[in-house]
DNA sequence: TTTATCGAAG
DNA sequence: AATCATTCGATAAA
């Protein structure tokens, strides 16, 4: 009953309004959930949290709060049992998905670095080499991409495309409407080659292709990275993961050194990527539960009964039709369960391997799921057994052949994008951990307690199964359970139970309860629950399964993130778990934050419009991540979206000065407790020159919030190592190297200040023509704002010549900082003029640009004419001398007639080619043809 | 009581 | 400044 997670109980989320105490879970040193006592100040707490209480209403501070904006209020459920798995608190925050994908690092970090027009081209290239060598990957016909056509994609296209499934091309690339980022560009998204293959879709009787995506993921249900290749993708995916085993090189600091950034980098890059391949893998198989017929195998398995109740007259109450479907999925779901044998084993978490050692030498369990093909999937629904997965996915088409609105949910497995997480288990027990033996061993324990008994030959399976690795046989090969040697496993092979899966599913299924617009969870086969959301997510410590990206796809091929409704902790713990929860670093430049990456790889599944039900199922996540209980560890408080603590803040961050503690924790159980405040109530201070660089000006008299004390410098001489990278946008950048205030601030650190304290700038005003500047005879121009009054800001690079062909009073427009190296370069974009001046710049522009058209024109007029004069000479020689030489009819009498040409020929011939022969006027004229630019084309103008 | 897990430390 | 490895202590489970 005490579970690792945050027990929550209906209502509200705070421990604080718990009516009484928890129930214990029946031990007598259980205090309820984790530590629950009742002090005498008249609050409640934790053991280590404790909530404000406001006499007048009883509420802590935080509900009241929450009841002011009711919309995020969830009436809690009557008669929840207050303990029970299955629901509780939930709370989730919107974020919403996004993605590309990537895969050549290369690429990829190139495309990051460069400035934007470069990176445009780089990308340009890497999709045509993608173009160019996807197609011979995995399979010999054109590829297709996944979701077709966004609009914005134009370039990706250069990949063949081909129509895919009509739903699909209905949704695709219509933007979301509520999504607040749809204009991102797409030039802006990496989108590296291994996109076009990753998403590779198959269509529905497209066997090949089907082949080919199921491989892709295949590699990384089991472990990543250790299938012998046979693809391209693969290959990729094996050298990434082993060359450099992300998680090992901890050891040595120097090697820390070097790879921990690459390594981070890698890391993610492969995340996104696995998860591209979970999103298709799933998508198909949503797709294969729509199969006519799967669906028609599937449906004499539903009694008469069972479907009426699945199908609630609409005459029912809303109750009773709520009541009707839920026991039609309880009826059908215990059916199923006693009909479906799983037989094979699932998909299961991703780990990342230690080392290359764990990579050479691990393979696959045997019993891994074998249906690869729609095919197979027919003959599962025909023999009802398969892995657990496949249950899942045929428990859906029943449902949905049963008229039920049916989703297919999943929860990714993809490779960890942050480092800690647990690793390939160390495969040899005895040796894995030479200092502690016995932890091996527990290992095995560990997991023998997740097997179900049994033999389980597939567990275990023969080293050199794997095809020719060489050493394969002399490493040692490890099972996880260890001390049986599989093969040799004389128990016998009966009833195949899937040792070793998680006892939490990774496939389920939601079902419409029409009657009150909500989705349910129902998972028939793993866990034997339905309409409990909480009940589906496995503890931390599962190895199996970790719950991170829940994805829910609609029988029309559009998907939704659900992973709020069923995470219990998701904004503290689930989140720090995910692409769009890490922080990529402020690093500027870094390509797509998380956050827009997984928002936009989500937008392909969703659906054009959304609809009502769409609409609701949003306000009900929002609620739900509301409602997350306060953390109860000071850890998960950090970077927490609702929550702060003061020991958190980063340097310059700064509560404002009001601020409300809306509770208190302790470090451990000792402890001085620490006060949280509301995340909103923090401020990011700056210093001066970053407020200017923003526009900002500090409002005369202010204090500054904060006086950062000044940088101690690092001892060694230049010390850099941390320093170039880091520097993310917001501060530091500024007390370092910059033309201000270094000398100022140099003595005694930094004064920051709030944006409170600051007002717009405003540039001193121009005056009877004259721009003010700087003392580098520019002037600032950081914001549009910072224009000065009675000025015009003309952005254009012949700006400043017009000006000054004009003679009016101008100023070069220094819009920001190029930082490569430590020295940061200024920026000049346009100028500032005088107002009244602006339209006559424009003006004198266009005549300039039209000038230099004209001008660039006549030059390649001028070489055109010389080159033809040339030509003709060349020709009148040839003629000279073949007149000469042949002396012949008609040679003579044209010679006759050119006569003056031929003189005007050779005077212009100072041009330098003497050799008057035959061969020396064909080089001649060949040669200039080919210095020639291209434009012209041997002397052709082309315009 | 012992053992495994998790959080805090710094 | 922040991550990482390690230790220690509290707690939950056996």
């Amino acid at each position: 009953m005490c579970k690792p997670y945050i027990q929550a109980w209906d209502g509200c989320n705070h421990y604080a309004h718990k009516p009484k105490a928890p129930e214990k879970c029946g031990k007598e040193t259980c205090l309820g959930p984790k530590g629950f006592v009742h002090d005498d100040a008249g609050s409640w707490k934790t053991n280590s949290t404790d909530y404000n209480i406001e006499k007048s209403s009883g509420k802590c501070s935080d509900c009241v709060e929450r009841e002011k904006k009711p919309d995020l209020y969830v009436t809690p459920k009557p008669g929840r049992k207050r303990n029970a798995p299955g629901d509780g608190n939930p709370f989730a925050r919107t974020t919403r998905a996004t993605a590309a994908s990537q895969r050549s690092q290369r690429n990829a970090a190139a495309a990051r670095s460069a400035v934007p027009d470069v990176y445009r081209e780089m990308l340009r290239e890497a999709r045509a080499e993608v173009v160019a060598q996807g197609p011979s990957s995995s399979s010999d016909r054109p590829l297709k991409r996944k979701r077709p056509g966004e609009k914005k994609i134009p370039n990706a296209a250069a990949a063949p495309k081909e129509e895919e499934p009509p739903m699909s091309a209905a949704r695709s690339g219509v933007d979301d409407g509520n999504d607040d980022d749809g204009d991102i560009g797409f030039e802006d998204v990496v989108l590296p080659p291994a996109t076009v293959q990753t998403m590779v879709m198959p269509s529905d009787d497209d066997d090949d292709d089907d082949e080919a995506l199921f491989e892709d993921v295949e590699i990384h249900r089991g472990v990543t990275s250790a299938v012998p290749a046979a693809s391209e993708s693969r290959e990729l995916t094996l050298n990434l993961t082993a060359q450099e085993a992300l998680m090992a090189p901890r050891r040595s600091a120097d090697r820390r050194k070097n790879l921990s950034k690459e390594a981070k980098e890698r890391r993610v890059e492969i995340h996104k990527m696995h998860l591209l391949c979970l999103l298709s893998h799933v998508e198909l198989r949503n797709q294969w539960c729509n199969d006519q017929k799967v669906q028609d195998l599937l449906r004499p398995l539903l009694s008469e009964k069972m479907t009426k109740f699945l199908n609630p007259r609409a005459s029912l109450t809303q109750y009773g039709q709520a009541e009707s479907l839920k026991s039609g999925i309880h009826e059908a779901s215990i059916m199923f369960k006693t009909k479906f044998k799983i037989t094979e084993r699932g998909l299961r978490r991703a780990l990342w391997a230690e080392d290359e050692e764990q990579l050479k030498n691990y393979q696959l369990p045997d019993d891994i799921e074998s249906a690869h093909e729609k095919q197979d999937f027919i003959e599962a629904a025909k023999t009802l057994s398969g892995s657990r997965d496949v249950g899942a996915q045929l428990f859906c088409a029943l449902l949905r052949s049963a008229g039920v609105e049916t989703r297919l949910v999943c929860s990714l497995q993809p490779l960890a994008c942050v480092p800690g997480g647990p690793t390939l288990p160390k495969q040899q027990p005895k040796i894995d951990t030479p200092s502690k033996p016995s932890k091996g061993e527990i290992y095995a324990a560990a997991m023998a307690k997740y097997e179900t008994k049994g033999p389980d030959p597939g567990a275990t399976p023969s080293p050199r199964r794997r095809l020719g690795h060489p050493l394969a046989a002399a490493y040692h090969v490890p099972s996880m359970t260890a001390p049986v040697p599989s093969p040799s496993r004389p128990e016998t092979p009966q009833v195949k139970r899937i040792r070793g899966e998680s006892p939490y599913p990774i496939y389920w299924v939601e079902v419409l309860d029409r009657a009150y617009q909500k989705w349910h969870p129902v998972d028939a086969l793993v866990t034997g629950t339905q309409w409990k959301p909480r009940a589906l997510e496995p503890p931390a410590s599962d190895r199996e399964n970790c719950m991170t990206y829940v994805v829910a796809f609609e029988a029309d091929g559009s998907a939704r993130d659900v992973t709020r409704r069923y995470a219990k902790a998701y904004n503290s713990k689930t989140k720090r778990l995910r692409i769009d929860g890490i922080r990529t670093g402020g690093t500027a430049g870094s390509g797509l934050s998380g956050e827009r990456w997984w928002r936009r790889a989500m937008r392909k599944y969703a659906r054009p419009w959304p609809t009502d039900l769409d609409q609701i199922e949003k306000t009900e996540l929002a609620a739900e991540e509301a409602k997350e209980p306060m953390p109860r560890n000071v850890a998960d408080f950090k970077d927490h979206p609702v929550y702060a603590l003061e020991r958190h803040l980063r340097r310059n961050e700064v509560l404002v000065p009001g601020a409300q503690t809306t509770g208190t924790v302790g470090a451990g159980s000792k402890a001085p407790l620490e006060r949280i405040y509301r995340r909103r109530d923090v401020r990011i201070a700056r210093s001066r020159e970053k407020w200017y660089r923003m526009g900002r000006e500090v409002k005369p008299g202010e204090e500054p919030v904060v006086i950062l004390p000044k940088r101690t410098p690092k001892r060694g001489g230049f010390n850099d190592y941390n320093d170039d990278n880091e520097d993310n946008d917001d501060d530091e950048l500024l007390d370092k190297g910059d033309l201000f205030g270094d000398s100022a601030a140099a003595a005694a650190g930094t004064p920051i200040y709030t944006e409170d304290q600051t007002d717009l700038y405003q540039a001193p005003p121009v005056r009877n023509g004259r721009v003010p500047k700087n003392k580098f005879g520019n002037i600032d121009l950081y914001v549009p704002s910072m224009v000065p009054a009675g000025g015009a800001h003309v952005a254009h690079e012949r700006a400043a010549q017009a000006a000054y062909v004009l003679g009016v009073d101008y100023a070069p427009a220094l819009t920001g900082f190029q930082f490569k190296g430590r020295q940061g370069t200024a920026v000049l974009h346009g100028v500032v003029v005088p107002a009244e001046c602006e339209e006559g710049v424009w003006a004198v522009i266009g005549g300039l640009t039209d000038l230099d058209a004209e001008m660039e024109r006549e030059r390649r007029a001028r070489r055109a004419v010389r080159m033809w004069s040339r030509f003709l000479k060349g020709l009148r020689i040839r003629e000279r001398i073949w007149a000469g030489a042949v002396e012949g009819e008609e040679e003579g009498k044209r010679e006759g007639e050119d006569g003056e040409g031929k003189g005007k020929g050779n005077m212009i011939d100072d041009g330098g080619d003497e050799d008057v022969d035959m061969a020396g006027v064909a080089s001649d004229v060949s040669e200039e043809y080919f210095m020639g630019e291209d434009e012209e084309g041997g002397g052709f103008l082309i315009e």
